[in-house]
Formats: C-alpha cells, structure tokens, sequence
DNA sequence: TCTGGGGTCCTAGGACCC
DNA sequence: TCTGGGGTCCTAGGACCC
C-alpha cells in the first residue's frame, strides 16, 4: 500500500487567529507583528498581494499601509499558541498518527484511511473552519517533503480549493508539475544551498529529484541527500508523534529602547532566565548550565559594537529560579562594560535532563533540594492561579523601562478571564 | 525614532588518549 | 630533511526550520 502523509498548514496562522476574534478584520490586508512591533511575521493575502514580504521591518512599510490602509496587530503569542492547541487537539481525533510539527502545521498518517484522501483532506478543513475559524491547507504525499510542496501547491493554486493529492497524480504528470517548481521550495534547501544548487545548474525541484544523491552528499551533506530520497517517494524522515524535551530553552528579547546602564540590564536579565526557568520546569528537567548573552545594534552599523556571550556551569544541574539567576548575573556583571547602548539580551539554559535521572551523590544536600522543589512548586502554583509574574524575584523590578513596545494588541480572550470576549444581549 | 524569537541537526577541527 | 595512526569527545559555527 502506498503510503499517504498530510501535511495540514494553517492559513496565515497569526492572523486567521486575530480574525477569529475580531470579525472586522476580514477581508482587509492585516499583518501581525513581531516583538517590539518591529518586524512582520504573518501576512494576510491582502497584504502578499500588495508584494509585502515577510520580516520586512514594520517601519519601512507605514507609507504603504497608510496607502492601503493595513492593519497591524502587536503579536499575542498566548492567544495564538492557545488556538493551536485546539487545532492540534481537533486533528489528533481526525487520524491514527499526528506529529505536531510547528505551532500551526501537523501531519497526519492517512495511510490505510479508505476514503479517499482529497476527500477526507476537504472533510477535515471544513471541520476546523467550522469549529475553530481558522481556514488551513492539506498537501498529501508518500514522504513528509513531498507533502510539503502538496502543501504548497494547494495554497497557491486557487483550483486545488486548499487540498493536493500528489498521490493521486501519475508520475508523469507529478514530475511536469515538479518541473514548474523552483528548488528553493523544498524544505531543508535554504537560502544558501539554492544559490549553490543554482550554480551547479540545479533550478528546479525535478532537477533536484532527478540528482544523483551521492554527488549531492559529497558537495552537501547527508541532509540533502535524504532529500532526494524523500523527494522520489521514498519516505525517510519518519513521523514522531511525541514532542521530546527541549535540549536548550532559550529566553530573549530586544529592548524597547537601549538600554546603556547595568542595573537596567540585570532587571531584564533576570526577567529572561525567571521565563525560561519556567518553561524547564513545565517540561520537568533540570538545567546544567546557563549562557547569557547582551548585544548591541548590529543595524547602527557606524556605532562601536559589542556582543559578548558566556557560559556559566552549575554544581549540580537545577531548575531553581535563584540559582540559575545568580549564575546569570555573574556572568552578566562579568561581560558587561559600560559605553554601549545595548539592544538585546539573551539567556539559554544547556545541558538539560530529566528531573527524574538527576545524578545522585553522597554530598547530596537532600533537604535542600527538597526545600527548593517545595519553593519552585508553590511559585509556579501561584503565578498559574494569579497570573504570570504574580509572583517574582525582587531584581526582576517593577519599573521596566526597557520592556518591548506593544502598540497594539488584542486581548487574551482565551486564557485570562479579565480579558474574555462578552457578547451583550 | 523604528530591524523578532526559539529551536534542531550536521560538520569540521582541536584536544586527548593509546 | 624526515615526526604514526586511529579513535573518541567536545565545541563552535553554519545551515535550516517556523
């Protein structure tokens, strides 16, 4: 039996979301912004078809979205990943096998689904149009690659009415349709290697498929090479259908405005390694070092730059809010020099493991570590129950002079109950 | 004035060992 | 003049993804 893999891609996620909750917006050219309102990172189609590109940054564009009068929302990650958990939650019920690929993409196994496939494709959008508001979609194919260029092929053909079945397609008909396609829409072939590819005479996706692989593997690597595979039908990149802990948790953000003084940038900091903190301790796991990082503007290309990082060992791995804080702040004391205006700061937390096989010695202070999971625990309790930073440590501060500008951003309708949406009678 | 954030995987090269 | 060979582990950096 060949094997059938969907690749269900929402719609201009971001802003299918705004629309969801804002019925206004549809229709009109919408784009949603990244933190800081600097760049755009989703677009509706109004706004593609005006040839805005995606992370064009937002102050480049107020001429022409004055023009055309487009819409700019502040991006609200909480309602948007709240929203994809009920997508996700929707198709898991729809097939055998899901693999949750991004916070709008899945793919499904719909090998063995006897229906057939374009038409379970089009029940399962109708499905999620209805329930959710968010329009998605569908590529099917024999391997994950090719139902990603499915995938986009359904999207910029108006006749697939959201759904390609390359399956259903002969191979001579698949490979004039391949031939049409440029080598840079394959997934894993980034900027960089379609330059490459173009060089070696390489321009379209057939002339990729058509490669011999182990040329490929000798000029590229092993990744391209498997490409190729995937892109002959033969399915290599298997679906995993449960998200593995994160190996490294990261937490940065650029500065609403730049920041040149220390105490300003241990505040924020702090705030940084306090949020990804949370994030281990959601997935269970324990950190054994954290990296810090502070950059100034790369874009004031005339003034000085500096961008230093470093690395900061544990003990012992941990997932206390204190202790990777005053690891973070050594560090942060030891890079910073004074003279510069910074425009980012970043912590990522590394070698991480599960909570559950943290390494066991016999200086082991057990009180302690059972005091600090007591700690840890309450504080997660309470800012879960009041409200993200409810609770928190003295050096976050109150005042953030730094903090992102948000010009304008939609309510949390979802999950905070101050900001529900109410209907009046 | 104004330019995002969060991840993974692979490779090359150095350190170190026998 | 001439300086082995093979293996492992770690790290930094590149490339890619959404």
């Amino acid at each position: 039996m060949q094997r059938a893999i969907a690749l269900v891609d929402c719609n201009n996620f971001y802003v299918s979301c705004e629309r969801v909750f804002q019925p206004k917006l549809e229709g009109k050219p919408v784009v949603v912004l990244s933190n800081n309102d600097g760049c755009v990172v989703s677009r509706s189609q109004e706004v593609r078809d005006l040839g805005i590109k995606m992370a064009v940054p937002w102050f480049q564009l107020k001429d022409i979205a004055k023009r055309h009068g487009i819409i700019a929302c502040s991006s609200n990650y909480g309602l948007y990943a709240d929203l994809s958990n009920r997508v996700m939650s929707l198709l898991s019920r729809l097939a055998p096998w899901q693999e949750v690929y991004s916070i709008d993409e899945s793919f499904l196994e719909l090998t063995g689904i006897s229906t057939p496939h374009a038409e379970y494709a089009q029940r399962i959008r109708a499905k999620i149009k209805q329930d959710l508001g968010i329009p998605v979609c569908i590529g099917i194919a024999s391997s994950k690659t090719l139902a990603k260029l499915a995938n986009h092929v359904a999207k910029k053909n108006a006749r697939c009415n959201g759904v390609c079945d390359f399956n259903a397609m002969t191979e001579q008909n698949l490979d004039t349709l391949l031939e049409s396609i440029e080598v840079a829409e394959v997934w894993g072939v980034g900027r960089r290697s379609s330059a490459r590819l173009q060089a070696m005479g390489i321009a379209t996706v057939l002339d990729l498929k058509r490669c011999s692989p182990e040329r490929i593997r000798d000029e590229f690597s092993v990744v391209l090479q498997r490409t190729i595979a995937e892109l002959n039908g033969m399915s290599c990149i298997e679906l995993d259908n449960v998200t593995p802990d994160k190996q490294q948790i990261i937490c940065s953000r650029s500065f609403g405005s730049l920041i040149t003084n220390l105490p300003d940038l241990e505040q924020a900091v702090i705030a940084y390694a306090t949020r990804a903190t949370e994030k281990l301790r959601r997935q269970k796991s324990i950190a054994g070092g954290i990296q810090l990082y502070i950059r100034t503007n790369p874009h004031l290309g005339k003034e000085p730059q500096y961008q230093p990082s470093i690395l900061m060992h544990m003990d012992e791995p941990t997932d206390d809010t204190r202790l990777l804080c005053r690891a973070a702040l050594h560090g942060l004391r030891q890079i910073y020099r004074s003279g510069y205006g910074y425009q980012k700061a970043g912590v990522m937390l590394v070698e991480i493991i599960p909570r559950a096989s943290r390494p066991r010695s016999l200086f082991d202070d057990v009180e302690a570590i059972q005091k600090s999971h007591a700690l840890m625990t309450t504080l997660d309790a309470i800012n879960r129950r009041m409200g993200s930073g409810a609770l928190k440590l003295l050096g976050e501060g109150t005042h953030k002079s730094w903090a992102a500008r948000r010009g304008n951003v939609s309510r949390r309708y979802t999950t905070e109950w101050a900001e529900l949406l109410v209907v009046s009678a």
